[in-house]
RNA sequence: GCGGGCGUGAUGGAAUGGUAGACAUAUCGGACUUAAAAUCCGAAGGGCUGAUGCCCGUGUGGGUUCGAGUCCCACCGCCCGCACCA
């Protein structure tokens, strides 16, 4: 032993552990069974650090997990359909499913020097035929249940490239490529029923006191429950009703308009005769599509001529409007306007000249609505006028409650309640995803694909069919023969469908695929009820409502499908959301344009917390903690970290700095001090080996009781995802050992438990030591430590005493000292003394074992 | 716009409502060295004081409490998501 080699030491171990098969997964009924998922990545060629730090904290799990007696599960797959390959196929030639698969074998050569407790024997990707082939037989079975079905919905047209577009591919309203002025386009598209299981989606959230509260409130809010009541105004031209829906009935006193979306059925009769509405309505189609263009666009109206009775004053008419924030897809595609209980409404009431009139006043104060409209809380006291009087005199939301009963009392209206959450359209017009095994058939119509002819494989499956990506939209469409197929009913000649699903719909089961990865359906029912739930899943934030939701829903749908057991609807029974990995960015405005120039960390050099260049000693800014992002040349590899420092000094700083929830900034001193740490344990061992093994010292009992108090505090951390309190304690313990002049045995105890407290974090490192030390074995089958409570515990103990809650001094007494002598104590030091001068305390607070509190 | 989160030394951060700043970086001092690097030892929130000590201090302003970084209210700033990006 001479000096810390991390690439010796990690390709030996990584060798030992393959050879020995540790991580192969198999369901055994002699040990409990522990399953850990981190979300799989998409194949972009690159692993970066964010890649390192999730799956290094899925690491710290499973490999502590195995060391306390669990079959852990830990699998790695590739979430392999999506529009980057089909962008890189027409930006550069080639074919999608080669640079997938080039990408997917650079990714996984890359992750393995990492040294992760991988299987990788279950180990797909979603774009394998064997992956989505199952996935068709699932869709085919969620047809027949009832849970997919064919809708008309909107969709981004590119006029000019005549093709369909991502949100992603819409800048300001233009297409990426063409620049062409983004279109609404209206297609028939599949669409899961995951609005019906909305109830159940939202009340399971109870149960999932292992998810972050924040996570569930968040789908909460996203499935968006309300309890609304759906009132019909009869139209003065005899011609009909608008249904209305609306959550504050109470506010009916002060409607001063209806507003119907841009694609109402009321709004699509007119378009013909009218010309203004159908200008507005085809400005309407040229919207942004996504929610947040909606509400930041101005919002603006037409009015349709059409008139409506109010439903409870007979000598009010109000006027219909087409509205541009209005959405057909939620409630009825109709809303009343209350300007006076609404911003939105009153901006637009004054925009059009429309009345404005309160349905209520706050206590005490009846000065009418004008420029500011007057939103209770729900918990505040209104006081309701005419017809409300009485009915509604509690809160504003007894008022809401109140007022739903009286409609629906009068005959008005019917209480509903009502999800935001919409059906989940899964159809997209591209070739790099998984088709949707249906046909349509001239006699038969639509015709589900038989289960026998599956998978329905993409064209460059059937053999080196040539796919053309030199011009937009979806090359299955064009495909000369590949939509062609015999009807699965009657045998005529059909056309297949050729929009492919949403990638969403891939990553909504892989979790239960990896179960039983090469299954012959898409589970194995014993595996899926043995291995099944995900005990642990982590992941980032960014997918904490879709992914996540998908999933929730998709893990019903299997088990109503019969593809897994009902105990797995909840399909991760704990959930973690790890925190980015950033890095500053060096930059320096362009003397010459103006314009940002960005450096990489390699070019620059840091002195007294500046960055300089190093080429020429040029001062650059430093803009801490930014997302590690190509255009910024902030980018750190790991490959690089790796081949320099080794596999375990970057898993120990990614751990290390930040709590595993918040962001990590990479610096390469922190990097730097990680490896000299490695080092010096390195080093450590060595000395210890190195003593005469019959050799006393001094301050064993000191040595081992710091040993026990780390065992005890690295457990909380890791069992509690405090890994950087873990690793800040491994440090004060590592200092402790290092000065240490214990005797050998000792010594020797307190390394060997350092490195299997170190195991889940640098395994290839402790691998070592404990090789090294005489361990028997590999570390990683080696018990997890237990701290001894007799070890835990002191004799005496340090209060801090308070005076009026600031400290002021402190006492040392035996640990079983009770109150009454413990404040009698702290009455008599000087402090206390100094402070009372000569009087009595207003009150003592004593918390055993915590603090003492002095009011005077 | 809506929903969610975060804010503590020069920096990343620690702290079951109970000694704010653990641990690490950067900095400074010391040992070793011809010198440097590496390594080891030590100092360090700000202000006043010779020291014991005192005052201030967790984005801002209020509140609850014997006691608030932590709980509540309002505000400011930054970050994430918004349904066809994965």
């Amino acid at each position: 032993m001479a000096t810390y080699t991390p690439s010796e030491i990690e390709a030996r171990w990584q060798e030992a552990w393959d050879k020995a098969d540790v991580f192969k997964a198999t369901r055994t009924a002699d040990k409990p069974k522990y399953y850990v998922l981190e979300m799989f990545p998409y194949p972009s060629g690159r692993i970066h650090m964010g890649h390192v730090r999730n799956y290094t904290m899925g690491d710290v799990i499973a490999r502590y997990k195995m060391s306390t007696g669990h079959n852990v599960l830990h699998p790695m797959g590739w979430d392999a359909f999506g529009m980057p390959a089909e962008n890189a196929a027409m930006a550069s030639g080639g074919h999608p499913k080669d640079w997938t698969y080039g990408n997917i074998a650079d990714m996984r050569s890359q992750m393995k020097p990492l040294g992760l407790s991988i299987d990788w024997s279950r180990e797909f990707a979603t774009c394998d035929p064997e992956y989505y082939g199952q996935q068709q037989a699932l869709f085919l079975d969620m047809l027949e249940a009832g849970l997919v079905y064919r809708k008309n919905a909107q969709v981004n047209w590119d006029p000019v490239d005549m093709t369909v577009l991502a949100n992603e591919q819409v800048i300001d309203g233009k297409g990426w490529r063409s620049g062409a002025e983004v279109e609404r386009r209206e297609l028939t598209q599949w669409f899961f029923k995951i609005s019906d299981m909305a109830g159940e989606l939202k009340s399971a959230l109870d149960g999932l006191d292992n998810w972050p509260a924040k996570v569930r409130l968040m789908q909460e809010n996203w499935i968006g429950e309300s309890r609304g009541i759906e009132i019909t105004f009869h139209r003065t031209d005899g011609n009909g009703t608008i249904q209305c829906y609306s959550t504050r009935p109470d506010t009916m006193r002060g409607a001063s308009f209806i507003a119907i979306a841009p694609d109402h059925p009321v709004a699509q009769t007119l378009e013909a005769d009218r010309p203004d509405l159908a200008a507005f309505i085809d400005e309407c189609r040229k919207m942004d599509t996504t929610e947040a263009a909606m509400e930041k666009a101005e919002k603006k109206g037409v009015d349709t001529g059409i008139r409506v009775k109010h439903p409870i004053y007979d000598d009010v008419e109000l006027p219909v409007w087409i509205g541009n924030f209005v959405l057909m897809d939620y409630g009825t595609g109709a809303v009343f306007g209350c300007p006076a209980h609404d911003q939105r409404d009153l901006d637009f009431a004054q925009k059009y000249g429309l009345f404005v009139q309160n349905a209520f006043f706050m206590p005490g104060d009846d000065t009418p609505v004008t420029t500011e409209a007057l939103v209770p809380a729900k918990t505040e006291k209104v006081v309701y006028i005419d017809h409300f009087t009485g009915i509604a005199e509690a809160t504003s939301q007894h008022g809401i409650d109140a007022t739903i009963d009286w409609f629906e009392d009068k005959g008005l209206g019917t209480g509903q309640t009502q999800y935001r959450l919409r059906d989940w359209g899964l159809s997209r017009q591209r070739y790099w995803g998984c088709p949707i095994p249906v046909v349509y058939c001239d006699d038969c119509g639509v015709v589900p694909e038989k289960k026998e002819n599956l998978p329905i494989a993409l064209p460059y499956e059937n053999g080196n069919e040539p796919i053309d990506f030199s011009v937009p939209g979806n090359p299955l469409d064009r495909h000369p023969t590949w939509r062609d197929c015999a009807c699965p009913a009657c045998g005529k000649p059909a056309k297949r469908e050729t929009d492919t699903m949403d990638t969403f719909v891939d990553s909504s089961w892989y979790y239960a695929r990896f179960t039983a990865p090469q299954a012959q359906s898409p589970t194995d029912m014993a595996e899926a009820d043995y291995w099944m739930n995900v005990d642990q899943y982590i992941g980032g934030i960014e997918h904490a409502i879709l992914h996540l939701l998908y999933s929730r829903f998709f893990a019903r749908a299997m088990h109503i499908t019969g593809h897994l057991p009902k105990s797995a609807s909840e399909p991760f029974d704990a959930l973690f959301t790890q925190g980015m990995v950033t890095h500053a960015i060096y930059k320096r405005d362009d003397p010459q344009t103006g314009r940002p120039i960005y450096y990489y960390p390699e070019q620059v050099s840091l002195r007294d917390g500046k960055a300089f260049l190093t080429e020429d000693g040029t001062e650059v800014d430093i803009v801490p903690s930014a997302k590690m992002s190509k255009s910024k040349n902030n980018v750190v590899d790991p490959l690089n970290i790796i081949s320099n420092y080794g596999a375990d000094t970057a898993r120990w700083f990614v751990l290390s700095d930040s709590p595993p929830e918040r962001d990590v900034e990479w610096t390469a001193s922190g990097a730097e001090a990680a490896y000299k740490h490695l080092s010096r344990v390195w080093s450590i061992c060595d000395r210890i080996a190195a003593m005469n093994p019959d050799a006393a010292g001094e301050g064993d009992e000191e040595l081992l009781r710091a040993m026990h108090a780390c065992i005890h505090d690295v457990t909380m951390g890791i069992e509690s995802f405090g890994f950087n309190a873990a690793i800040a304690k491994l440090y004060g313990f590592t200092a402790t050992l290092q000065k240490s002049k214990a005797g050998h045995a000792a010594q020797r105890e307190a390394i060997i438990t350092l490195a299997q407290l170190m195991a889940p974090m640098t395994p290839h490192l402790s691998e070592d030591i404990w090789a090294h030390q005489g361990g028997t074995g590999l570390i990683i089958h080696a018990p997890w430590p237990r701290a001894d409570d007799a070890m835990l515990k002191s004799d005496t103990v340090t209060l801090p005493i308070q005076i009026n809650g600031k400290r002021r001094g402190e006492i040392n007494v035996p640990a079983d000292m009770d109150k009454a002598e413990v404040e009698k104590t702290a009455m008599a030091t000087d402090a206390v003394q100094r402070a009372l001068n000569g009087g009595q305390p207003k009150k003592v607070i004593v918390v055993p074992g915590r603090i003492v509190n002095v009011v005077v």
